[in-house]
DNA sequence: ATTTTGACGACGT
DNA sequence: GACGTCGCCAAAA
C-alpha cells in the first residue's frame, strides 16, 4: 500500500495467502511472491513461511513448494519427511520427494483470488 | 555494525 | 538447454 509499509505487511500477505490454500492443493513461492507484486522476493516467501512456526495460527506451509513441485522445504518440518506426510494425508501424491501432477493441482493465488 | 546465508526464481551466458 | 549470476529483504553469526 503505503510505500513505509515496506516490509511487515509483505510477510502477513505470504501467510493469509497460504492460509487461503485448499485442502489438496499446493502452490509455489514464486507464485505467492508473484501475487504480492514481488516477483523476485520468493526467497522471502519461504523466509516469511520459516516464521510460521512462531506464528500464534497455524499455517499450511507444506503446501508451498518450489517451481518444480520439490518438497525443498521438508528439511525445516520436524521429523524427515512430515511435509510429505501431511501432503500425502491430503491426498497429495508425492513421487520422489516431487509432487506428482503437480500442475494439476497447482493452485495458484493470482488466478483463484482474482475472480 | 558488517558479512553471510537463505523453504526461490528470473535472467544472462 | 545446462550452468552461472543477480535480486529480493530479513535474520543469524
Amino acid at each position: 500500500m503505503n510505500q513505509n509499509s515496506s516490509s511487515p505487511n509483505f510477510f502477513e500477505q505470504v501467510y493469509e495467502v497460504t492460509r487461503l490454500i485448499p485442502y489438496g492443493r499446493v502452490t509455489s513461492y514464486g507464485a505467492i511472491a508473484r501475487y504480492l507484486g514481488s516477483t523476485q522476493s520468493s526467497r522471502m516467501v519461504g523466509w516469511a513461511l520459516n516464521s510460521t512456526k512462531t506464528l500464534p495460527s497455524w499455517v499450511p506451509a507444506h503446501r508451498v513448494v518450489n517451481r518444480q513441485g520439490l518438497l525443498t522445504g521438508k528439511i525445516h518440518f520436524p521429523g524427515s519427511n512430515t511435509m510429505q506426510e501431511l501432503l500425502e494425508s491430503e491426498g497429495v501424491v508425492i513421487e520422489d520427494n516431487r509432487v506428482k501432477d503437480f500442475e494439476k493441482i497447482f493452485w495458484d493465488p493470482q488466478v483463484a483470488l482474482s475472480l
